[in-house]
DNA sequence: TAAGATTTGTTCGTATGTATC
DNA sequence: GGATACATACGAACAAATCTT
């Protein structure tokens, strides 16, 4: 039995788990940045007493929420890593898993939010940032001809969306707005793509992407509000005549 | 674009990382439920040619996400469990963390997301959930008369939306609002609070907060819609009288 | 290039704790 | 209480990565 530490019979919690927040919180109280040095894992067993096995499962735990970094040789060791925001797609991704998150369910918050992020950017972006944006939406001249195409597109039409989010100073709408992208991108299966082609609606999401770039361009906020908003009620008919699903899978990191 | 770049020579995911995911594929691939059993460990031992202190560490990593838990004991073993949201969004808000997150920011969001929720909700709550969301707007019918009581009713008018956000179909946008209200909750310091009374904005929100459950029981879906708009409009007013913040630090699951 | 030093990565044997029967 | 089946934890040894000289 260990000398000092169990004097609570039942903590449901296991060591590694304790000892993981232990470390955070030692962090935490020295308020340690992205990139500084956590203590060794022999000094950690010492810190904590407890065993090289128990030290590295809690380092594993840490690691697996992306609060850690670790490399091994000389001036190895572990560091204090941000989070990076594919990883917090990914953790949130695996909740959804469980839910069951619908195609609508995304487009009702869509329809409020990009609006909200079009309106946030007219007359706040560089030159060159617009020009990015111009020739992602100026892409694909051409209605799709097969299925594999109209994929493309979907893909790159979303692509515009989640880099255009990238550009807005809010870190909550930038980054809902690019998993609800991404969650489109690697979760959707389309039962009727190009069948029959929706040339119509095609031709009107370009049309509204480009039409975008110009109010922002003149920083017309009403405009970009707008055409944001018609572009996402667009969008929504397109998956729904697709019969657009959400298939359950863990997405990667 | 941090996306797929590793295709190191050597891969550069420890062993544990690994056989992580290893167990994830073989959850997916059979369709695994939740609450059904993983192998043992010494089967998986067997199973992925790895010792027992990689599967523990492979073990931890899965559930700091969340997606296992483990029991001991005969019966015992580890099985699939979903991703809880309280989880979830202390996963999420690791990420947060590193960003610099703003009151302005989450009250962008909530502007045009709690709108949308109640808007959603107006004629679809049953008799015992309408008479709760009046139980906690009724609340505190008097201004506070101390930090402490102005603070009790932040939390409590916080409960108010977070539990309303909870009768939404859209688990999405039903995570979100939860999620802003717990930062909300969890990391705001207020400078000023209580210094001078802001009796007339309480009193306003305490009136906005009856009314709007008066539009959800009869139906009235714009004015539902727009009462909570007019209330984000004066929670925000109040947040910045008490000059608010976010402080940094993690909150606990 | 090579050797040595340092730190994490991995394995194995053994012992202990815990829940079920 | 005892037997059992399982996770939990420890310690010692060795392997691999990586930096320095």
């Amino acid at each position: 039995m260990d000398e000092k530490a169990n004097i609570l019979p039942k903590s449901k919690r296991s060591r590694p788990v304790r000892v993981a927040d232990e470390i955070k919180n030692w962090v935490v109280e020295r308020d340690l940045q992205q990139g500084d040095k956590l203590p060794s894992e022999t000094e950690m067993i010492e810190l904590f007493g407890v065993s090289k096995g128990t030290v590295r499962e809690a380092m594993r735990i840490l690691e697996a929420q992306g609060l850690i970094v670790t490399r091994t040789g000389p001036g190895g060791g572990s560091f204090v890593g941000k989070v990076s925001v594919d990883r917090a797609k990914s953790l949130l991704a695996n909740y959804f898993y469980f839910q069951d998150l619908s195609i609508a369910d995304i487009y009702q918050m869509r329809k409020v939010l990009e609006p909200e992020l079009a309106a946030g950017l007219a007359g706040k972006l560089t030159e060159p940032q617009l020009d990015e944006m111009q020739a992602l939406a100026e892409r694909y001249p051409e209605p799709a001809k097969s299925s594999e195409e109209e994929m493309e597109q979907h893909v790159a039409s979303l692509a515009f969306h989640s880099r255009l989010s990238e550009f807005s100073g809010n870190p909550l709408l930038r980054f809902i707005i690019s998993f609800m992208a991404r969650v489109l991108r690697e979760m959707t299966i389309y039962r009727k793509l190009y069948d029959p082609p929706n040339i119509e609606l095609w031709q009107r999401g370009r049309e509204h992407q480009i039409n975008l770039v110009q109010a922002l361009r003149v920083g017309d906020s009403d405009a970009a509000r707008q055409i944001m908003a018609s572009h996402m009620q667009g969008a929504e008919q397109l998956m729904k005549k697709q019969e657009a699903q959400l298939k359950r899978r863990f997405i990667g990191e």
